[in-house]
DNA sequence: CGCCTGCTTGAACGCTATCAAAAAACGTGG
DNA sequence: CCACGTTTTTTGATAGCGTTCAAGCAGGCG
């Protein structure tokens, strides 16, 4: 496991180096770690949250949900993602987050977001490098919403979090287990908890996953690509802030 | 209709201010303008934009395809709207992008993305704020997507173009024409094409909106809201880069 | 032990896709 | 202005994927 220490997970995950300039900046704008246990809501929609976040251990979701009750999962949070970003920078959120398992975040005070771009024109890149990738996921998962079939939506959710949890430190391929639910999964690839159910036992008979209480072991991300007509990112580095 | 000058645009849009020195750093950073007819496309899915875009004028869109030759459309672009931050910032763009009606367009090399940053903590702020509305579109396409019945959906996206449209100066309220053809709207909601002129019927015979060849009319914006569950986000002024 | 949450299963219904074809609108050249 | 091919929109019929309803089962926890 990491040790939550940023440094260390810095090393461990293949984070860029940062000057000590930077280091300092960061120590600066950041006013406080907190930890989160699964099922606690870190941001609610249409609340202004005074803080931002960074991911340094567990999972979590953000979601959107509409007034009856539908809900839907729009991403999930690993170790070095920002929370807080995606509803415009200074306005009221339009999404909630909440954990998935036991998380510890760094918190920031949004108002003194901008100094980080005064000071520093690689930080200012890095946090631009962020959000646009989550744009990237964001448009991949769009194409499996809108245009795949379950099975495909499925397998490709899987893999997705498979390679999101390996590039992160979360998982390692002798033990590759992500904690879900299938009530979330469901609510991500928006369908019912029943055909849900079924699309999931179909990829297990397909020996492609194997389904255990409350987390989701995947047995052939290879074959979980293809049926997804899908490749991993490139792993290159990636900025921690 | 706007005249196609930075200035003139920034005041009929509500643009926010910017200064003289920024509009220095934008000019060094421009390397022209161009032009760009309907179906035609400006990037392609897996190869690498020397350039950033900004829409000055007409509409496009952004789009991914799996192999087989389904495509999801992932978002529509008006003024204001930067192209090519989607993707990785540095890699392959992973999505396409085309021209739906003639659009002209202001050429940034991505070169020199990083002065910008280096510049004008400022821009670089504006840069990172349109990457996060960008970012909370999508977020309510993906509800769209995922959560909506199919009447929803189409009266989702309508008005969503509308008030895009409205803010973005391409349409103003006493004649509402989204350029549009059915196809377009088919690949945006995930559904066939079929199905999506029954369900525009059934908006039309509702009288929310009206459909005339190549283009949508919005007779009722509120209506279409209301069968959405969804209002549009609050008019700010927004920074053109 | 009993309750609660999460998973599983079967059957019936219905929304949406697919197939097939025609009508309408559009652009272009004669 | 008309004829023609092409694209876009429209319509009806059939099939199927995914939902909903309704139970039952399994496991964790107080």
């Amino acid at each position: 496991m990491i040790k939550c220490d940023r440094c260390q997970l810095r090393r461990m995950s293949g984070f860029r180096s940062m000057s000590a300039d930077e280091a300092k900046l960061i120590g600066d704008f950041k006013s406080g770690e907190m930890r989160c246990e699964p099922g606690m809501n870190l941001i609610s929609e249409g609340t202004f949250s005074p803080h931002l976040y960074t991911v340094l251990e567990g999972w979590g979701f953000r979601y959107k949900s509409l007034e009856d009750g539908r809900r839907q999962i729009l991403n999930y949070l690993v170790p070095g993602d920002l929370i807080g970003l995606q509803g415009a920078l200074l306005q009221e959120m339009d999404h909630s987050v909440e954990a998935l398992t036991p998380m510890r975040l760094c918190v920031f005070e949004r108002s003194r977001f901008l100094t980080i771009f005064e000071k520093s024109a690689d930080l200012a890149f890095d946090v631009t490098w962020i959000a646009s990738r989550e744009e990237r996921i964001l448009d991949g998962h769009m194409l499996s919403l809108g245009q795949r079939t379950a099975l495909e939506r499925a397998a490709y959710l899987i893999v997705f979090l498979y390679y999101r949890g390996l590039r992160s430190g979360l998982l390692v391929p002798t033990n590759a287990q992500i904690p879900l639910s299938q009530n979330l999964i469901a609510d991500t690839l928006g369908l019912s908890l029943v055909h849900t159910n079924k699309t999931l036992k179909r990829l297990a008979q397909r020996k492609l996953i194997v389904w255990r209480g409350r987390a989701c072991e995947v047995l052939d991300p290879e074959g979980l690509c293809a049926l997804a007509e899908w490749e991993p990112p490139p792993a290159g580095p990636r900025p921690l802030i």
